[in-house]
DNA sequence: CGCGACATTGAACAGCGTTCATACTCGATC
DNA sequence: GATCGAGTATGAACGCTGTTCAATGTCGCG
């Protein structure tokens, strides 16, 4: 019988995205939550480790989404456009699930104890798509050095788009954001090709 | 007599400080910085405005400290080498004061209140060294779009250097980030020439 | 029906940042 | 030196948080 125990689980992450889309993580309490999904306060307890854990299905299901909005964006384009593609859409769902989308970078584990194995999977679905697009252009690469490329690569955009959005350093329109992403996008595709070109030719 | 008063907010930074170094921001309580300081636990509210204003002034600190660093690192280079010179200097600073750097970005202030431009002024120290050496890269740039191709530049290292340190999304050898930062910043310089000769060459 | 294993409950707990009536400085004034 | 008063220091108390756990309820199975 774990039919009840989920149908709990289910209302709980519903409620916790709920809120989390309408005030962020801070504004998250567990006795809101409980309240909202017609529980108790120690109901949270038996369904969920905690209220940590409960965040981290929210956030993995932010993450399933943005997957899902990035393999949209770059179905049947070729590489370079993919990769344009991809640095877009993630600037787009940022913006969009602004909320949702910081506390993804925000909620911190407490403890040095680093996220279970099917939230690192979630992870792994969204960076394994940058991986894909990233060895379609560039075939010489291959294993670690893809890894790595690909993570430094989606990392810069990252990088773009937290501190666009929340205008820390500089407050500069935010329409400015995704021409300056597909700019710089292009300065780094140019400069990878520029490079490998230049290993592979005397 | 604002001496002592000002003694005291000293007392309680580097209170603060030591706490944030050690034990990182979610580990400060107020109760610890007043004990370590030498004072009641109301006297950070006399003060200070409150937790939130005293871990401002610790980061106030912090990107001072980063400021000059930045400034002794592309001290005498020539606009390439001084990007990235800046690049190099962040990412070590980085991992140097781990938990001092990550405050910086994890402490938001309640409610959408904006920081005081006491701060914002801190923040401008950084980002001035950059667009100094980017307007002598590129000196056909001006005004508002040079303020914004600094950002973009900073920003990219900036999520290159984070997701790296806390070994999101992917866990690879943080002894490859700086050359894969150093690659990153070539691809964009490159880049960044090619299109201004591009666009001023028919 | 009766039992045992499990889920649910919400008062209680320990901790947090913040407040504020109270007590205390200590330089200015006569 | 005595007296005053404006600014400062104090720490118990407040309201909030996440978490626990003894008590209560639930329900499938022999």
């Amino acid at each position: 019988m774990t039919a009840k125990r989920d149908a709990l689980r289910e209302k709980l992450i519903k409620a916790a995205e709920k809120r989390m889309r309408e005030d962020g993580l801070p504004g998250l309490r567990a006795r809101d939550i409980t309240k909202d999904a017609g529980c108790a306060l120690g109901g949270l307890y038996t369904a969920f480790g905690g209220l940590d854990e409960l965040i981290l299905h929210v956030n993995a299901r932010t993450l399933e989404r943005l997957s899902i909005e990035i393999a949209a964006a770059r179905e049947g384009l070729d590489p370079s456009d993919a990769l344009h593609a991809i640095a877009k859409a993630y600037a787009r769902f940022a913006k969009k699930n602004r909320t949702l989308w910081d506390a993804l970078f925000d909620h911190t584990l407490t403890e040095g104890a680093d996220a279970p194995d099917w939230f690192r999977m979630r992870q792994q679905g969204v960076m394994a798509q940058v991986v894909e697009s990233l060895a379609a252009f560039q075939p010489d690469l291959s294993g670690q050095t893809l890894q790595l490329r690909a993570r430094t690569y989606f990392s810069a955009i990252h990088g773009i788009v937290a501190i666009s959005l929340q205008g820390r350093f500089v407050g500069l329109a935010d329409d400015a954001l995704e021409p300056e992403i597909a700019r710089f996008v292009g300065y780094i595709l140019e400069g990878s090709v520029a490079a490998s070109t230049r290993d592979t030719t005397p």
